[in-house]
DNA sequence: CACTGATCATGT
DNA sequence: ACATGATCAGTG
């Protein structure tokens, strides 16, 4: 696999990303010589790993930004013929303990979504996952509205974990962040706080954001706003 | 058929 | 277990 170095500007970064709109994944994949699986059932994050190494993002599990230097977090969305996002986009886990005291602007929710370029990718399993096309990049932070929202969400669901009501937690809360299990299968364990404030072990849960919400980003940029 | 809950791979 | 990257799939 070739080496690529990380961009060291926000807009050698645009450029390259501007470079891989419009290439399949199997165009890509070749020119990184990377194997583009049969399908995604056992390599989940392969898109996202294929459009990080084209952009120069270091991979790894690092719990930073994609491009820290930068203070850019990397998504991929799979969205349809319509543009819509086929998903939600996961965000972070959530904190279930530790947590008194922890406020929004030091959340890790506004920290990732502070500056996030984001790259559509076709994502209908009906088109063969090598024949996929690459969109035009997006770069976005969050306007005042869109900030108010995730902050009045985060806050709402983090009133849950804090006050000990992780068992009534599901994902229905939040208009446009909710809270749902993230990790390996619903055995996963991790500690939480229980209705009596005691410490307890409960399912590890991430902050995603509704399909809704990641849609208006889209849609903002189609309309150049 | 959209959504929530479940799941997969990999590195630290 | 937790962080990265996410999509799968049963069901209301």
């Amino acid at each position: 696999m070739r080496n690529i170095n990380s961009p060291q500007t926000e807009q050698a970064l645009l450029q390259r990303a501007n470079a891989i709109a419009g290439l399949t994944f199997a165009e890509l994949a070749e020119e990184l010589g990377i194997i583009v699986p049969p399908d995604l059932k056992r390599d989940k994050g392969w898109v996202g790993q294929l459009i990080e190494t084209a952009l120069g993002a270091k991979a790894g599990s690092k719990p930073e930004q994609d491009f820290a230097h930068l203070g850019i977090e990397l998504k991929t969305i799979p969205i349809n013929s319509n543009g819509y996002p086929l998903e939600t986009t996961f965000v972070s886990l959530a904190p279930l303990v530790q947590n008194s005291g922890v406020d929004w602007q030091h959340s890790h929710v506004k920290h990732k979504l502070s500056k996030v370029l984001w790259i559509p990718v076709q994502g209908e399993r009906q088109i063969p996952l090598a024949e996929r096309y690459i969109g035009s990049p997006i770069l976005w932070q969050p306007n005042s509205r869109q900030e108010q929202q995730l902050r009045r969400d985060w806050e709402e669901l983090m009133d849950y974990i804090v006050l000990g009501k992780v068992a009534q937690i599901n994902g229905t809360l939040g208009d446009v962040l909710q809270l749902r299990p993230k990790g390996a299968n619903s055995r996963a364990i991790t500690k939480g706080i229980g209705k009596n404030g005691e410490m307890i072990d409960t399912l590890p849960l991430g902050f995603y954001l509704r399909k809704e919400f990641t849609a208006e980003i889209l849609q903002n940029f189609l309309l150049g706003k």
